[in-house]
DNA sequence: CTTGACCCTGTACTATTGTATAGGGTGTAA
DNA sequence: TTACACCCTATACAATAGTACAGGGTCAAG
């Protein structure tokens, strides 16, 4: 029932170099499989579907030590059903975070594509305004313009 | 009007390390900003922004190679029009699908944390299911199942 | 005119995430 | 039984993305 295709089989069934599964492994990302008797290492579907959603994960910008977190998130009946929750919510945070962000970045992608039919240039970077313009950019911003006379006090000297 | 921080000033406002910007620089993402007499980088706060988009791109798992790309369309009058809609719409695509993949994520996590507070134990890792059922996934799956002959055979022989 | 906070360049070190290679065993088919 | 594709471990190498350190200037304050 357990399917068990060798390494390379795996490997290139998630399209992926076969040392970097015996790293995973190493990495925990992926348990230790089974082994034949001459010691071959024996995958199941389920080590498919992992790779895959590493490789996805990974694209999404988790770290390994993330996309780990992530795979070991279950209820494991009774006991650390608060912690599960608690963890679990902290990723739905920062997964809400970056649909925010990259919904921003369709925007400006699609707007710079409307602006290229109409023709008219875009003197400025689109990109920028995309994700940087934010209170937590504001509040930082205005902090610079507080107090610019350190920065400014450079030029007056004049030594060149 | 340039506003005019040195990259102390630059490297806190963003949250990063002062090396870091250097690093940038040398790397092109950010340009090389104008000196003050003695030679101290000035930047502007287009430089601000530049730094948390690319913090922020970094974040959703774009390399800083993509970043650059990013940052350079633009439509610079007449000319590479064509091109710019090209590479635009590239990267459209690649950001649709990371909030395609992130919403399947948030929604299993979601459905993790009813399943927590009804307190149904999943046995299986919940997060498996969920970016790892594609049609992509699908099909190298049935490519596995269609000759399974040559991973069994490795049991049969039986040595230990 | 010295002190302390800041800046410069250049080079070296680090962590993360893989890849490659050496040296050797396994398994089946000609 | 030899060839060939595949597997094993261990170790070394590499790319990306920083960080740190050495050795030396700059500048406002005391």
């Amino acid at each position: 029932m357990a399917l068990e295709i060798t390494i390379g089989r795996l490997a290139k069934a998630a399209g992926v170099n076969l040392q970097t599964i015996r790293f995973y492994e190493r990495a925990k990302l992926l348990r230790s499989p089974v082994r034949s008797p001459s010691g071959y290492r024996l995958y199941g579907k389920e080590d498919v579907q992992r790779l895959f959603f590493i490789k996805r994960a990974q694209a999404l910008g988790f770290t390994l030590k993330e996309i780990a977190e992530l795979l070991n998130l279950r209820v494991t009946k009774g006991a650390s059903c608060a912690e599960v929750q608690r963890k679990t919510q902290a990723k739905l945070a920062k997964v809400d975070l970056k649909v925010r962000d990259l919904r921003t970045m369709a925007r400006t992608l699609r707007r710079l594509l409307r602006s290229c039919e109409t023709g008219q240039p875009t003197d400025h970077c689109p990109m920028l305004e995309s994700l940087a313009g934010m209170e937590k950019v504001k509040s930082e911003n205005s902090r610079i313009h507080s107090k610019p006379q350190r920065a400014s006090r450079v030029q007056p000297r004049g030594k060149a």
